[in-house]
DNA sequence: ACTATTTGACCACT
DNA sequence: AGTGGTCAAATAGT
C-alpha cells in the first residue's frame, strides 16, 4: 500500500502528465493552423512550433517513463485466463513471448504526413483508444520477418483539421537497410507538409478531412496535367549532359511545377514548402531529337 | 495466386 | 475489469 506522501507526488504526477499532453493536443493544432498559412514553413514561427512540439513530446516521454518508480511498487494482478472456450483462438508458446514487446526507444514525431518518412512500413494493426477520437494505427518494418527488423511505429491523428497532423512514435532502429529511396521515386523529410495528402490513409480521415482530401486529389491531378503540357517551360533549365546522352533536367527535383492553395502555379524558387516532401515520377521524353527528363507530380 | 489491409479476438498489463 | 498491443483469419487489391 503507497504512503499518503508517495499518493500525492503520484497525483501532481499524473496531473502534469495531464497538462503536457493538453500541450501536446494544442501544438498540434497550432501547427495544423500554421501548416495551412502559405508561408508557414519558412517562417521562424514554424521552427519554434517544431521545438514546442518536441520539448512537450519529450518531456511526457521523460515523465511517462518515470512513472512505474513514482508510483511505487507494480500491482500484481492475477492473470489466470480460465478454461479454453471453444471458439477462442490458439496461440502458441512463441505468440505469448512476444504479445506484449518491450520497445527500448521511442521517439515522438508530428507530421502531416505520417507514412513518408522515408522507409517501408505494413499495418497490422488499428485500435480505437479511449479519449482520442480518432484509431491508432500500428505499423512494422516491412521486413520485420525477413531480415528481423525491429522497427515500428504507432500512428495517431491529433486533430480534424486538414491538412490533419498526426503524432507519430516510432520505436526501435532499423537494422534492415530499408532504404529509404526506390527506383526514381523518392519521398524524403518526414516533417514537410505534404498538401496532397495522398500519404494520409482514408481510414485516419475524417469526413470533414476527406471532403478536403479529395479537392486536393483533384489539384494533384489538375497539375499532374498542367504540368505535362507546359512541359516547354522546362526547357530554359535543362543541361546537356557531357557524354553525348540524353540532355537532362537536373535530377534534384529543382524544376518542378506545384500548386498552392489558390490554383496559382509556382515554380520551386515561389513555392514555399520545402520539395524534400514531394514525391514524383521521373521520365524521359523526347523532344526535336533532344531527350529531356521531366519530373511530374503522380497521378491520383 | 499472391500480397497487403482490415478487423475481431486474444492476452499482457494496470 | 478496462485498456491497449498484437495476432491471424477474412477480405480487398493487384
Amino acid at each position: 500500500m503507497a504512503s499518503p506522501l508517495k499518493a500525492t507526488q503520484a497525483l501532481k504526477h499524473n496531473m502534469a502528465i495531464k497538462q503536457i499532453e493538453k500541450g501536446c493536443e494544442l501544438t498540434a493544432m497550432l501547427g495544423a493552423h500554421l501548416g495551412i498559412l502559405k508561408d508557414a514553413t519558412d517562417s521562424p514561427f514554424w521552427n519554434i512550433f517544431e521545438e514546442i512540439s518536441h520539448t512537450f513530446a519529450l518531456s511526457r516521454d521523460i515523465l511517462t517513463k518515470s512513472d512505474q518508480n513514482l508510483l511505487g511498487s507494480k500491482l500484481v494482478t492475477s492473470q489466470a485466463s480460465g478454461g479454453a472456450e471453444i471458439h477462442k483462438r490458439k496461440r502458441d508458446d512463441k505468440f505469448k513471448d512476444s504479445q506484449r514487446r518491450r520497445y527500448n526507444n521511442k521517439r515522438t514525431n508530428f507530421t502531416t504526413m505520417p507514412d513518408h518518412d522515408g522507409y517501408q512500413w505494413r499495418k497490422y494493426g488499428q485500435k480505437n483508444i479511449l479519449s482520442k477520437i480518432h484509431p491508432r494505427s500500428y505499423y512494422r518494418c516491412t521486413y520485420h520477418k525477413d531480415r528481423s527488423c525491429m522497427a515500428a511505429k504507432q500512428v495517431q491523428q491529433c486533430n480534424d483539421e486538414y491538412p490533419p497532423l498526426f503524432e507519430v512514435n516510432y520505436f526501435e532502429e532499423h537494422t534492415c537497410n530499408n532504404i529509404p529511396m526506390s527506383n526514381s521515386r523518392f519521398t524524403l523529410n518526414e516533417n514537410i507538409l505534404d498538401f496532397s495528402g495522398k500519404s494520409i490513409p482514408e481510414s485516419n480521415l475524417s469526413a470533414n478531412a476527406m471532403g478536403c482530401r479529395r479537392q486536393a486529389d483533384e489539384d494533384a491531378a489538375l497539375v499532374s496535367c498542367l504540368t505535362n503540357v507546359i512541359t516547354g517551360s522546362y526547357n530554359s533549365r535543362m543541361s546537356e549532359r557531357s557524354d553525348g546522352g540524353p540532355k537532362a533536367l537536373n535530377t534534384s527535383i529543382e524544376s518542378s511545377l506545384l500548386i498552392d492553395d489558390d490554383k496559382t502555379l509556382l515554380r520551386e524558387d515561389e513555392f514555399p514548402v520545402d520539395h524534400g516532401s514531394i514525391t514524383m515520377d521521373l521520365e524521359w521524353l523526347e523532344q526535336d531529337n533532344i531527350q529531356f527528363l521531366l519530373e511530374t507530380l503522380p497521378p491520383i
